[in-house]
DNA sequence: TCGTCAAATGTAAAGGTTTACATTGACGGT
DNA sequence: ACCGTCAATGTAAACCTTTACATTTGACGA
């Protein structure tokens, strides 16, 4: 039974003693097809092992069954868990996902505009937050695209990410709670907009304690391990230390623990310092971070359902939606009241 | 210029004046036409912004330009390194990489299978150390093969991975060095080869160290975080305890110095640990882990290589090779001299 | 009895590419 | 002047599927 080439459809037709057509109405529509005649069928596709020969359908049908996914980075600890979201929902209706990585060169980006006009891809999720491929003249005939973590920069594309404002919020109003009051903002409000974000958040929690604008330290950091650090060194220049250290992400949360601890000083004993995505490392560094939940499964899977729901409607673009996912306070260790020191202030 | 449809090699064709056929030889046999004709061809081509549609050319050739990767977690910290030179690798060959992973689900396995048998795959990379398809009669035409990391339990499958055996040797050495005479492996020596032959490095720098067999202590534990923890707290209760432990991976060396910290001993005053991976959270642990770094990335490009050159050979598998990469001592903050209380033995 | 209609099935084209085979034309050797 | 050879190019088939359209069949109402 096991020939060297696989069954084709032909295959099937002859033991079943039906048309090619037939074969293919009783796979893909069913109800078109005598109750007898299915019965052929299916005991035929039994026999020989057939499988649909993907690329003869893809090319027939014009788009192929897969989705492009493409990260700037797949080592990112937040990565894998939306693939696992994303990927569990494109199984489901039947589409695979395809990876891809720029690694933040541009070369890499028009490599895979190459792979999606070559029509490899029904489908595009981008995690860069910005389209990678050059102009915006080259992307006239995109698949549909959907944004995950960040909207995208250069085109009206819908995305799926975190209320960012709303998590912050919360990691401020839990500082505050336990009696912070000159709390620190570490990030890149000015071009990163989930930053920007995280950072109104803190705003507001500082307004709502009554807490003046005049007080509040702002810093800028881009989101890595060294740009928290490096944070952290100009404020002890500075000598305008704050008793809580706000990060924008865990990286940065990482980068001033990391200095803290070079200096000396004990965490949450002498400085609270939270984090922002929970990432994998973050329940493991000493102290466990107390930071913000990306509900990154969730996000997978609805960033996918929002695009497979775009693929058939044939909706392509256009609809700037943003579906914002709450996430939720996980309270670990870095977090204590306030050493002596500033109760006394 | 920029159609609503995709250009194909027709439409080349005619603005270059020319067939189909001399389009197709000018783009994948250029020596086989008149360098004129290329000239007009190449023109023509910058002029449409020609792709040619891969899925016509899957069909026509009866294989495809995809390697698939089926991983068991795509968060396993050690899997993004790997994905990194294996695509690098394939991508300079004109190969796409696609990742799929089995979540240890053998369901997934079969979907997996399934995609292969519908020739969307040329390829295919293991990074499970088991063929995740049932029978081995369903494999009979599984596209060409390699395992990475681990050897495929069942079949005949070339893999790439690291010399467990020497590695582990290196870290014995140094705890030797350092003046260790008692040091306990913790690993799954009997069912995970790779621990098994880690095992085999450990014996043998004791035996060339004249440390006689009836004093080592060897744990069992199955490379998770717990099982790191579970093992020491064994040791506590035996009243047994070594003054180094040298562990079958990272990660369980981090269970075993949460168990320390969390008992109060300091590391690496009290005891010594070393790891095997250098996954990246291993430089962030306190304190930072003394480790064996596994070459990912060149790994990952062997093994794409090895595939490779078996795709355009024909030499379909069969071909039992076993490369072995040196892997690298990193010296970090996690091994010292054994405390007083062992050299007054 | 026949015409109409619907359900079930078959026929054949189309999708874009590669390549075996056929054709053309130029050129060198006799 | 003719033939053989060879390089360059063209023609058409094949890869496998889906589906519009055509055909067959049988039921049913007039």
């Amino acid at each position: 039974m096991s020939n060297s080439s696989p069954a084709t459809i032909e295959d099937v037709a002859r033991i079943a003693e039906v048309s090619i057509a037939t074969v293919s109405r009783a796979i893909h529509t069913p109800e078109k097809v005598a109750k007898s005649t299915r019965l052929k069928v299916d005991q035929a596709i039994a026999i020989t092992g057939y499988t649909t020969n993907a690329m003869a359908r893809s090319l027939r049908l014009g788009r192929s069954n897969m989705i492009l996914v493409v990260a700037p980075d797949i080592g990112d600890p937040n990565f894998s868990n939306i693939l696992i979201g994303l990927e569990n929902e494109a199984r489901a209706h039947g589409y695979g996902v395809l990876i891809g990585h720029t690694q933040n060169e541009p070369q890499r980006g028009l490599e895979y505009l190459k792979f999606l006009n070559s029509n490899q891809a029904a489908g595009l999720i981008l995690f860069t937050g910005i389209l990678p491929f050059g102009h915006r003249a080259m992307t006239a005939r995109l698949p549909p695209c959907v944004g995950v973590f960040e909207p995208v920069f250069n085109g009206g594309i819908p995305y799926v990410g975190v209320d960012d404002a709303a998590g912050a919020r919360k990691a401020v109003d839990l500082l505050i709670a336990e009696g912070h009051r000159k709390i620190a903002f570490i990030g890149d409000s000015r071009t990163k907009l989930a930053h920007n974000r995280r950072r109104a958040g803190y705003d507001a929690g500082l307004d709502a304690a009554g807490i003046p604008a005049a007080g509040r330290i702002v810093m800028e950091g881009d989101g890595t391990i060294e740009s928290g650090r490096l944070a952290l060194e100009q404020l002890f220049m500075r000598d305008d230390l704050p008793s809580a250290f706000m990060c924008v992400n865990d990286q940065t949360a990482l980068g001033v623990m990391i200095g803290l601890k070079a200096r000396g000083y004990d965490i949450p004993g002498d400085f609270s310092v939270t984090g922002f995505d929970d990432i994998p490392q973050a329940s493991f560094m000493t102290p466990s971070l107390t930071t913000i939940r990306q509900p990154r499964t969730a996000i997978g899977k609805r960033a996918m359902a929002l695009l497979l729901e775009m693929l058939s409607d044939g909706t392509s673009a256009e609809t700037e939606t943003e579906i914002l996912l709450r996430p939720d306070l996980v309270v670990r260790n870095s977090v204590a009241a306030p050493s002596r020191q500033w109760a006394a202030r």
